[in-house]
DNA sequence: CGCGAGCTTGACGTTGTTCAACTAGAGTGG
DNA sequence: CCACTCTAGTTGAACAACGTCAAGCTCGCG
């Protein structure tokens, strides 16, 4: 059996969630005796859609993939980065994970026990406030996802997702990705091989600049005329 | 100029939103002096997506759509009957409306001053828990939508939504649907010849008998099938 | 009685998927 | 170091799903 490993104390951890600031040294204390700090490598499965959700998952490093199991095939909802909360639509309600989550990078999850998020809750309004406004921002961002696979066709919604990788979560014009092709395919709603014929025509265009997993985002005014349905 | 119109006293009022019973007296008092109770007639406009959001909706009586506005349609996000609030997503962030919300059937709603549920929020921790369960229901049925909308067929999406109907907001098996064809489109993702021609499908085999805007469910388990993608 | 909006129907075109074959590269064992 | 295998990725052709266009229908309403 495993030694819990907890690098840092939560009160100097750096790389606090916002809903975090929120809390007194005692609160943060009560955190850091409620967790378990667990490494994860590249590919492993940090929580499973259906499970019991007795923890909150915190992402302190690493990349992973939040997605949805369909029937035959999944649908990613994000690809997030460090620093933001996991699993906050199980708070209450049903106590299970309503997304898988997994690793794309080696990534450092903090497990804090669910029960201790609804004790902030009820006992810490600056605590809620926060926790309100970043469910808010996950619902508005699904909501601009809704209109991007409702409306647009197969090069917008690439589009779309090159967008959001370089603005979002590498935050620049040249990335190497860490997904699969069948990845970014479930993230922009369609098959494999469509997939691979978009990227050759972005390719092809001098839109973006493909190489293997490094992509290069070449004419971005471009991109984002495509991404108002080019 | 309109008189400000209230039906009944907020702590009378027997269609509260669960949120609301965790105020006590004088806390209902507060929402009832920054309230206006205001009646919509079937196809006007309750709020504008990107409009100023001064106040938090909730909809004590009737029926409406809220849906995103895209380039050339729009896209229904849910059918929502009284007791339900409208407009959380703007608590923090942009105070913006990120829908629109139109009347289908003559409604009442009162809008709230939305300081008053941010201080509550910041006040009364039972409030904001009850807030935070409601925000993440309204998730988790956009999850079950992404599925719907990405995954299946046009036959499976409009039984989804038929099942919506009867489940959700008619209870029961048959119903007077107060939406036009192009709705019930904006609503299943489709165009509204192939909505037509999937209801044409629907009633032939004997699954809905439809007159019109009656629906009848007349083969529920059949029904259930397809929307399990049949 | 005629007008017009909403709805239906058929023919056709486009978009995107599926299937199958092929290719390139990474890991394995001799 | 080289053949072997396995998987991820690409490509082409056939096909299915779905949207678009145009015409016709229905029914409420002036």
């Amino acid at each position: 059996m495993a030694i819990p490993y907890k690098e840092d104390r939560c009160l100097i951890c750096k790389s606090k969630s916002s809903c975090f600031t929120h809390l007194n040294v005692d609160e943060l204390g009560l955190v850091d005796n409620n967790r378990l700090e667990v490494k994860y490598r590249s590919g492993e499965l940090i929580c499973k859609q259906g499970s019991f959700a007795s923890h909150i998952l915190f992402l302190k490093k690493g990349l992973v993939k939040v997605y949805l199991e369909g029937k035959s095939k999944n649908h990613i909802l994000s690809i997030t980065s460090k620093g933001n909360l996991i699993g906050l639509p199980s708070l209450f309600g049903d106590p299970i994970f309503h997304y898988s989550v997994v690793a794309y990078e080696d990534s450092a999850v903090c497990h804090i026990d669910i029960n201790v998020f609804k004790k902030f809750i009820h006992e810490n309004a600056q605590f809620s406030a926060e926790l309100i406004k970043l469910i808010n921002e996950n619902t508005i961002n699904n909501y601009e996802r809704f209109l991007s696979v409702t409306q647009k066709n197969m090069p917008g919604r690439f589009a779309d997702v090159l967008l959001y990788f370089s603005d979002q979560i590498y935050k620049s014009t040249s990335f190497s990705l860490s997904l699969s092709r069948k990845d970014l395919a479930e993230f922009s709603s369609m098959s494999v091989e469509s997939l691979s014929r978009t990227i050759k025509d972005f390719n092809d265009n001098n839109i973006v600049s493909v190489k293997g997993k490094n992509f290069e985002i070449v004419d971005r005014s471009r991109l984002i005329e495509i991404s108002l349905h080019g």
